[in-house]
DNA sequence: ACACTATTGCAAATCGTTTGCAATAAACCA
DNA sequence: TGGTTTATTGCAAACGATTTGCAATAGTGT
């Protein structure tokens, strides 16, 4: 059987931990895989409904968090108002990564610069003697149009 | 009537647009005001019940809702996970201000940071070419430990 | 003071997500 | 290969945060 990175990392989880490998779990790790919007629970539902219709929400929900648990996705949520989840899939030789929230269309584009580690660097510092805190982590999130969203508009 | 900035700001909106100033809304206002650490509306009903029991948890998110509508508060949600909004009172005076979340007490701190608005500068132009998007916010968003909670830790 | 209608409290509805449970099906073993 | 074990599923009902319909209440301009 042909597998996608992310599968075969999880398969592997999978057995060293007792778990099994279902039909429902590869398809959903497939299209997370295949995806390159971070897609939310119901995205990821509509599309895989298409390839085994009897395929249950719930089951996407309990795979989604089976992953974040082994830190095989990571959640975000990029709208302030009425928001869901995105999952992002996570590589781990990927370093840093910041966000690109369409406003219009809720797609999200991944993109690193490397500038902004290094300002954070500082700023993290800075900020942390400042007002005695201690900072972890840092995410930038840049909102507006995507391109197509921009084209249309 | 001693009225803080922000109920004497909105007295004035509400009036222009034939709403009424209501004890409810003067309360809640009044707390947003005085609060530093930006309430979740359920903060927000708490407190305001100590002044009058009789106040309805939907009375907050209508005000916090009109609030928001005519921009004098912004939502924002730190947690990605199961995560309630913060608001925020907007200070049209104030330049962006960014935030640290404690993912400890769920307490909200902001800071402003004049390297990061140059940063975004070059940022902003550099990824909207490079992808062709339309960049028209950025919000940067520290997290870890606030200073209470660093010290009991 | 009166009338007009915006706003309230209450209860029920909503949205995204989670959970209990009996039925199903992977994985391990004879 | 078939049988056994138990992790996983589908379903329906529960969940927490937020929103809504409605009749009762109370600001505001006259």
């Amino acid at each position: 059987m042909i597998q996608t990175p992310l599968a075969a990392q999880v398969t592997q989880t999978l057995r060293a931990q007792g778990g099994r490998m279902t039909a429902q779990r590869r398809l959903i790790l497939d299209l997370l895989q295949e995806s390159d919007s971070h897609p939310t629970a119901e995205e990821l539902y509509a599309l895989a409904r298409q390839s085994d219709p009897s395929l249950n929400l719930s089951t996407v929900y309990r795979t989604l968090n089976w992953l974040e648990e082994r830190g095989f996705v990571s959640p975000r949520r990029f709208d302030d108002n009425h928001a869901h989840k995105h999952f992002d899939p996570v590589q781990p030789d990927a370093g840093h990564v910041h966000h690109f929230h369409c406003r219009n269309c809720d797609r999200v584009i991944e993109f690193s610069a490397p500038q902004v580690e290094q300002l954070l660097g500082q700023i993290r510092g800075e900020i942390a003697r400042q007002h005695g805190l201690r900072v972890d982590d840092a995410a930038l999130v840049l909102s507006g149009l995507c391109m197509d969203c921009a084209a249309s508009a």
